[in-house]
DNA sequence: GCATTTAACAGACAAATGTATGCTATAGTC
DNA sequence: GACTATAGCATACATTTGTCTGTTAAATGC
């Protein structure tokens, strides 16, 4: 193809390996080699062993498309988390066998099923931000932290609210002013989990 | 391994595929049947095979890693949009080499380059519900439609504003009464992308 | 019970793919 | 101009990986 000036070509490779990468197909090094034109399969080799040298790719040695990004992106795991349904609402266990959809989700260290997603309907939490219409992200999990946004189960029905602990009573407690907290005695309140990630799409 | 009941191995394989691929990281078939421990890699292969008659992957002939996900996946396409630094802000083009992170995003349509993201600062919109911290999803485009909320940049630095044309002008307005709006003629505005998406990660 | 379907196994082959060696030529530097 | 580093080429080889043929046995359906 006719030699170019010193790290151009190599900034095109690393353009089309990451543009690849983040589109889940990582590329062979034959498919660099005729994306770029080269004649020879070694040219475009190079170019990557040397992108790895400089730290901005990594390679996984004699494996078929073992080319990746450094482990700062590979931290992220994703999985899908079901969206079952909206809260307020009653029991959230029927639609887990029938969700509404899935979304991507970084998973952070939770395990794939420890995951759900819901929406928010009416206006307790605007003041935490939380819209109408928002997706949570809930992580399940049997307890929470004062200050904690979390899903929980009161008499039958899921809501999400602020989670404060008042000694034998647990205050639930709503982001805004228009509406009452709710205090319960602890023993009344099954925390369904934490809300990890609020969305709005748009 | 010894026999499973029918379709419940194939089910635990198609999440494990699944997983892999959302990750960016396609298995091949011998990597399959180590995870599972299946003792004949034809083992794997008629499973992975069998999903692809169920139209639940998609195969590549003949190519190392070759399976993936439909193209529909539920209309989920997911592809990791770059965390290219923050709002307001100047230039965001130096980022795009050096990405702080990446996060997974339902592309609904949009071209995996076509999506970046972007950390909020200052509370200019939290009446739209964004708050400090908060990561928008923007689909870069140059034109917007009124009430969209863009990524624009006026005279070098890049802001998040809802999009208001007033004829040969246009009002950039905050969603917040402590701010003033930006009126400036159309042409020194240049719109970046839209905001597709807010997160907020708790 | 008997036939059919399906899960799982075994071994081999062929294509795709990563890797190595040696070479030529140009850009940049002194 | 001489030297060095780098871009690019050509060919071959070894490993990985997808694919094929054939077999055994358990689950399912009539």
């Amino acid at each position: 193809m006719g030699r170019t000036r010193p790290g151009e070509t190599r900034g095109k490779v690393f353009a089309f390996v990451r543009e690849r990468l983040l589109a889940g197909q990582p590329p062979t090094v034959r498919e660099v080699q005729q994306a770029f034109g080269f004649r020879a399969v070694q040219t475009a080799r190079q170019h990557l062993e040397q992108l790895v040298a400089e730290g901005r790719l990594v390679a996984g040695r004699h494996k078929a498309r073992g080319y990746g990004l450094p482990a700062r992106a590979g931290g992220a795991r994703t999985v899908l988390a079901p969206l079952l349904g909206q809260v307020p609402a009653g029991a959230l266990d029927e639609a887990v066998e029938d969700p509404d959809g899935y979304l991507p989700v970084d998973a952070r260290g939770a395990a794939a099923d420890e995951l759900f997603a819901l929406r928010v309907r009416g206006e307790s939490m605007t003041g935490a931000g939380i819209l109408p219409g928002d997706i949570v992200i809930v992580r399940r999990q049997p307890t929470a932290a004062p200050g904690d946004i979390v899903v929980a189960r009161v008499d039958g029905d899921a809501t999400v609210k602020t989670f404060r602990p008042r000694g034998r009573y647990v205050e639930l407690r709503p982001e805004n002013p228009a509406f009452e907290p709710i205090v319960l005695e602890a023993g009344a309140v099954i925390v369904l989990g934490r809300v990890i990630e609020v969305r709005r799409i748009l």
